[in-house]
DNA sequence: CTAAAACTTAAAGTTAACTTTAAGTCAAGC
DNA sequence: GCTTGACTTAAAGTTAACTTTAAGTTTTAG
């Protein structure tokens, strides 16, 4: 059993932070002995939880819910792996967001070089339509095409 | 030239939000005819890049301190060309730590698929630290190790 | 037994990025 | 010329996720 202290340390959060999660309901069955808070081994699978949903993009509301399904038992491990397929399919989306983006900051990581070595933007906006090497026409394309 | 109103529409961004926008100092350039805001395609470019870098995690206030540098001229060539890098490097960052929370989104997934074919989690938690099968043992491992 | 460190709470404060409101101005069609 | 829809502003409001504050309690070390 932890302290919120020694958690704190562990995961590097705050411990003003996991006061926050406990009082938003995301720890329901945590003990304490004399009003302090004893993390265990469910609370810090749990933190692990929280930590990857957080990243998939869920609300501390909802990780609140997830963490009731948790305590209701078998009768929501339908629920529970339901959570989990629509986050998969978030992270997936973000990823490919992700990759968008990085495409652009590599265009514009090559413009820039160009700009540099040109001394002037001027040769670059000539070409700049559909003149493009070709490496650089697929990833200026990729970010120029309909919004 | 483009209105506020069709901008909105062509980005599906709320007129409000470009508005927010344009005080804050995103368009330092943008042109106006009776105090009605005229989009140009500099601005329409400048908004495929402020999506870019907000979406790279970027805050406004750095967004503008990019657009200020646009206004300055070649001389700035070498400090947007740090920005885009910097940002290559958060991003892949972002990437790598989403495909960490993805491994455990698909162990999940295959926890509760296991579960509800077991009807409870007394046999997954039997295997649990180290006796699971190969293929999970990789992702397991990889969110269970060291905080 | 006592002092200090680590814990507790409720409530107020912070921050970023918008969003809404209220009151008014501009532009297009009839 | 007038109505209507789209635009304008400044200022206040919203939201999520913390963070800080102030006052007090519990645990630990000597």
């Amino acid at each position: 059993m932890y302290t919120i202290g020694q958690i704190s340390e562990m995961f590097q959060i705050p411990a003003s932070t996991l006061r926050y999660y406990d009082r938003e309901g995301l720890f329901p069955e945590m003990e304490r002995t004399g009003g302090i808070r004893r993390f265990g081994e469910r609370e810090v699978e749990a933190l692990r939880v929280i930590e990857c949903l957080k990243a998939s993009g869920l609300e501390i509301r909802d990780i609140k819910q997830f963490m009731a399904w948790c305590v209701e038992g078998p009768s929501t491990y339908g629920l529970r792996r339901q959570l989990f397929e629509t986050r998969k399919k978030a992270v997936e989306e973000e990823l490919r967001q992700l990759n968008k983006t990085l495409d652009m900051l590599n265009f514009k990581c090559w413009y820039y070089d160009t700009a540099i070595a040109d001394g002037s933007e001027d040769k670059l906006n000539a070409m700049l339509p559909d003149k493009l090497p070709p490496k650089m026409q697929k990833l200026y394309d990729s970010c120029h095409s309909k919004e």
